[in-house]
Parts: C-alpha cells; sequence; structure tokens
DNA sequence: TGGAATGTTGGAAC
DNA sequence: CGTTCCAACATTCC
C-alpha cells in the first residue's frame, strides 16, 4: 500500500467525505482520543509523500501505512481497525495496521510540500540542492530520503536507478550534474506513471527492475542485494547501471 | 510454512 | 553528545 502516489489513490477516493460529519469513531489506536472525534467535521484530506492526512478545523489526523497498512471504504476487514470513522449518513472509513497521530500544529508549518514527489509544488531545484549538499550520500539512499524524495519507496528507487542507469552505490558527489537533474525528473515521472498503472492493476506488469532477475536491456543476470543505511532490496543491472564513485570531499 | 517484504520510529549501544 | 544499530510493529504472499 505505501508508496507516494498509493496515498494519492486514497485522497482520491475518500474526496466525497470532505463535509461529511463523524457520527463515531472507534478502533484500537492508543494514541488517539477517539472521543474527541465525534461530532467533527472533515474539512478535506491532504498528502505528503507516504503520510496521509484527515483534516478537521483546528486539527489533523496523520496516518502512515508503514509496510503493511490498508484501508477499507464503505467496507471492513474482519480484524479489527487502528481507526474507524462512521459518519452522520451511515457511510464509513477504516484503517488497518497503520500508524495514526493527533496532529494540533498546521500542517503549512510541519510539512515542505515542495519536497513532496506528488505535489504540484515540488521543487526540482529545491532537490537538486539537497542532493548537491551531501556528495558521500549512496544513490539507492538518496532516493529513499523523504527529506528529499518525499513519497518514493523501494519500488521507485529500483525503477528510477534503472531507467536512468545508474548504480545503487554510486555516490551523489560524483554524479555530473545533469544525471542528478535526470534521477528528479525521472522520479516525478515514474511516480506519475506508478501512479497511473497502480489505477489500471497493472502496475508489476510494468516493472522494469524490481523483483526482476534479467535486464530487459541487456539480457544478463540483475544483481539482487541489499544496500545503503536502511539495508533494503536493489536490483540492478552491471552492465548497464553506471557505478560513478570517484573519490569526494 | 518460514521468511521476506511497497516502512518508520525510538531507544540502546557505541 | 552524535551517529549507528536494531527491535518492534503487524499483514500477506509465496
Amino acid at each position: 500500500m505505501p508508496e507516494g502516489p498509493s496515498i494519492v489513490i486514497l485522497k482520491e477516493q475518500v474526496e466525497p467525505f470532505a463535509g461529511k460529519t463523524v457520527a463515531e469513531a472507534g478502533g484500537n489506536s492508543k494514541k488517539l482520543d477517539l472521543d474527541l472525534l465525534a461530532g467533527k467535521t472533515v474539512i478535506g484530506f491532504k498528502s505528503f509523500g507516504k503520510n496521509f492526512f484527515i483534516c478537521f478545523t483546528g486539527f489533523s489526523i496523520r496516518i502512515h501505512f508503514m509496510l503493511f497498512g490498508t484501508y477499507r471504504i464503505n467496507q471492513h476487514k474482519d480484524t479489527p481497525a487502528r481507526l474507524s470513522l462512521h459518519f452522520d449518513d451511515g457511510s464509513e472509513l477504516n484503517f488497518y495496521a497503520c500508524v495514526v497521530q493527533h496532529i494540533t500544529q498546521p500542517l503549512d508549518e510541519l510539512y515542505n510540500w515542495a519536497a513532496d514527489v506528488m505535489n504540484p509544488a515540488f521543487s526540482a531545484a529545491e532537490a537538486l540542492k539537497k542532493l548537491q549538499a551531501k556528495p558521500q550520500m549512496l544513490a539507492c539512499d538518496a532516493m529513499l530520503d523523504q527529506q528529499i524524495f518525499a513519497g518514493s519507496g523501494n519500488i521507485i528507487k529500483n525503477e528510477v536507478l534503472f531507467r536512468i542507469r545508474v548504480h545503487p552505490l554510486s555516490r551523489l558527489g560524483a554524479i555530473p550534474q545533469q544525471k542528478l537533474e535526470e534521477m528528479i525528473a525521472e522520479t516525478v515521472n515514474y511516480s506519475f506513471e506508478f501512479l497511473h498503472w497502480k489505477k489500471e492493476f497493472t502496475l508489476k506488469k510494468h516493472w522494469l527492475a524490481h523483483t526482476k532477475t534479467i535486464c530487459p536491456r541487456d539480457d544478463v543476470p540483475f544483481k539482487k542485494a541489499h544496500l545503503g543505511k536502511t539495508n533494503r532490496r536493489s536490483f540492478f543491472c552491471e552492465v548497464c547501471q553506471v557505478l560513478y564513485s570517484s573519490s569526494v570531499h
């Protein structure tokens, strides 16, 4: 469920719930005072990267689905919901296995929308500055850095690095600026393709590298390794993906 | 069927 | 005190 485009789909799906008033809130979240929600009207929904927000007057609820989180709209699963919102017209939203948090600070103060790959306010220039400020950082880590590419996840990382032919262990400082700009552009571009294909239920069909064993360009075996600070799966081709690795200071 | 996976956090360890 | 490491969380699929 997690990467940015999936959260955008959720946001679109719940749009009809804007303006509805909560009749009853339930769920097994311990971090939320559910009694506060009854009688409150949803003023809208927002997303930042992999975060989803239900906005009320004066506060919002942040939901992060982590690896396993799911949701149901006007349906429910047999397992207990983390957060369950029943509205005055009988409709309902249910969220499972996610992190839920009550936020009182304005979202504009907490989040830099220019960092969100899916947001119209995303700034390629800002992203470039952030990449250039961390010459020692590995490409595979940069692609997962939510301060730089909010919403990018492991699938997007593998697909983008393959598409732009950059080896995941490349150092940012050794990558030509033009290539960094390509990384940024393709992260945005692929994220929207991800969104399109996910809606069509054809996302996996379009993977070129993620979970793949053979490079479609060179017909040689992909390397599979757990790389970077977070040791996440990387699928890459040592023939066509360039390792930029000159020393940097 | 045990292990791994679209992820992040917080606290321990160093 | 800053950085790094790792358990914890919790679901589904192969």
